[in-house]
RNA sequence: GGUGCCGUACCCAAGUGGUAAGGGACAGGUCUGCAAAACCUCUAUGCACCGGUUCGAAUCCGGUCGGCACCUCCA
């Protein structure tokens, strides 16, 4: 199976080549651990497992890392900022390490129930404050940095190629339009690399340096990491779209002036998602996770099935009708397999009809991570008369291994374990109610079931009773 | 102020030159004592609007209106 992806540096969809063989060398920018993770960045890592699927299905060794920000990070450049762990900690009162465990198992709580896939490595910010020392003083040697109002600072007019992802034209780019310069800076663009001054006493996260006690910039961390454990050019550098402009570009600015290479061949970005009040964000204060939903009824499952339907790099719009929409179709698939894996057993051959639907899926999948085609070609393919059910379900198996329902999972009978008793006991007398034609009793006998939240299916051989709600 | 993206049915959404995927919802049908479930069928002569290019445009070009994002930590 062939991949392309759409790389943001070129602006163009490009065959995919790892720099080794079957190698590939992938980094996500991680979550920064002062919080819950809402559904809006949640939707990056489902987009980034699907990419991580992708090339696993298609027979690549993924080496994939990814960084946990639990380091605290300044609103800005300027020392009036307000640093979110250390504000976290003063609100909650406690320590900012046990908040970062905390928001960093919540995270990976939250992704597991997605299906998301495990980085390979997930990698703390705060193990590696040496890995970035180094890199800075390396950049130092290399006459990349200045040292200005206490704090180290990349000077980005040593390095000419700066802005090229997100094609910044620096001549119009107006800095400072909506935050205050920081008067150190030489070029407003600057960035810091260490800081040594902080106006909050009492920060907790300080280390020694060459440049005296504090704590690293905000960039310098992805560069470091990524570096130590993938090397100084690797395959792929993902993350979310706001990235492009501040995070990545200043990445690649201290990753390449470091080491005088192509740090990163391909770029992937995902679009935000969005609701009517427009992006999700933590900072305003209200957002939704992935807890809610489940409060409101909504299986993880169908979160994920709601992503999958739209691509990646275009804006999805969340609403709870939405939502249901995907929960419904979600559980009509999961319904599908239960029913098929009832009657029929897995087929190891499939005919040419089974694995042209299969072909049709992995172009989609491989050209720059079509997902909702995917998704389409698996309805097709569960609703076409020419397949046997068992191949129906090998090929939904194999599609699956991208798409990551773990269809296989599906409990194929309904819990009936989990019915009251006495409800049982109401469905037995309907059924003699029934047997004997006295179909007034009988009725409303269900009408009292259906009130306790349980459904009634006749069918030719047997009745059965399952939970009624939208849950699975 | 600068830059980028988008506007497709009731909802979500795919589709970048060859005659509108898919899901949900709705409606009809088969089945059923009736339901439910399942299965089948149906839903945009039209893709914000106006003009242009072309044999042919949702797709390309120009303009208008509307929405979103980035330029501040944020996926």
């Amino acid at each position: 199976m062939n991949v392309s992806l759409f790389n943001t540096m070129s602006r163009s969809i490009e065959p995919f080549e790892p720099i080794s063989n079957s190698f590939v060398r992938m980094y996500c920018c991680g979550p920064t651990v002062y919080n819950f993770a809402h559904i809006g960045n949640l939707r990056t890592y489902i987009f980034e497992d699907i990419l991580r699927r992708t090339l696993d299905y298609s027979g690549y060794e993924v080496k994939h890392v990814m960084n946990i920000t639990d380091v605290g990070h300044l609103t800005g450049d300027n020392d009036d900022g307000e640093d979110k762990m250390l504000k976290t900690s003063q609100e909650t009162g406690r320590d900012v390490y046990e908040i970062a465990r905390f928001y960093t198992d919540a995270f990976f709580s939250d992704t597991d129930e997605l299906h998301i896939l495990r980085p390979s490595i997930a990698c703390k910010a705060t193990e590696h404050i040496d890995v970035m020392i180094a890199l800075i003083q390396r950049l130092e040697k290399l006459g990349h940095t200045y040292f200005a109002g206490g704090n180290v600072y990349f000077s980005i007019d040593t390095f000419s190629d700066y802005g090229r992802l997100a094609r910044l034209n620096l001549d119009e780019l107006q800095s400072g339009a909506r935050i205050d310069i920081d008067p150190n800076k030489r070029n407003p663009k600057d960035f810091v690399l260490w800081f040594t001054k902080s106006k909050f006493e009492n920060q907790a996260m300080l280390w020694d340096s060459p440049w005296g006690v504090g704590y690293p910039g905000w960039h310098i961390e992805c560069s470091a990491m990524s570096m130590h454990y993938l090397g100084e050019s690797f395959d792929i550098h993902c993350g979310g779209i706001d990235h492009i402009g501040v995070h990545h570009t200043n990445e690649i600015a201290q990753s390449e002036a470091a080491t005088g290479k192509t740090w990163v061949n391909y770029w992937i970005h995902g679009e935000f998602l969005v609701n009517d009040t427009g992006k999700m964000s933590k900072s305003k204060g209200e957002f939704l996770t992935l807890q809610l939903l489940k409060e409101q009824g909504f299986d993880p499952m169908d979160y994920r099935y709601f992503c999958i339907g739209g691509h990646y790099r275009s804006q999805l719009q969340f609403s709870w009708e939405a939502l249901q929409a995907a929960a419904n179709g979600r559980k009509n698939l999961f319904e599908k397999i239960a029913s098929l894996m009832k009657q029929a057993s897995y087929a190891h051959n499939l005919s040419d009809q089974a694995k042209q639907y299969i072909e049709q899926f992995e172009t989609f999948l491989g050209n720059d991570l079509n997902a909702p085609r995917g998704l389409a070609v698996l309805w097709s393919m569960l609703r076409d008369k020419t397949l046997s059910d068992s191949e129906k379900l090998a090929c939904a198996f194999q599609m699956d291994r991208i798409l990551g329902f773990n269809l296989a999972e599906i409990k194929p009978i309904v819990d009936e374990v989990s019915i009251p008793q006495n409800i049982l006991e109401l469905v037995s007398q309907r059924t003699e109610a029934k047997r004997n034609k006295n179909y007034k009793r009988a009725d409303e006998l269900r009408a009292i079931v259906e009130e306790a939240g349980y459904q009634i299916k006749d069918t030719p051989g047997e009745t059965i009773v399952s939970r009624r709600c939208n849950q699975n």
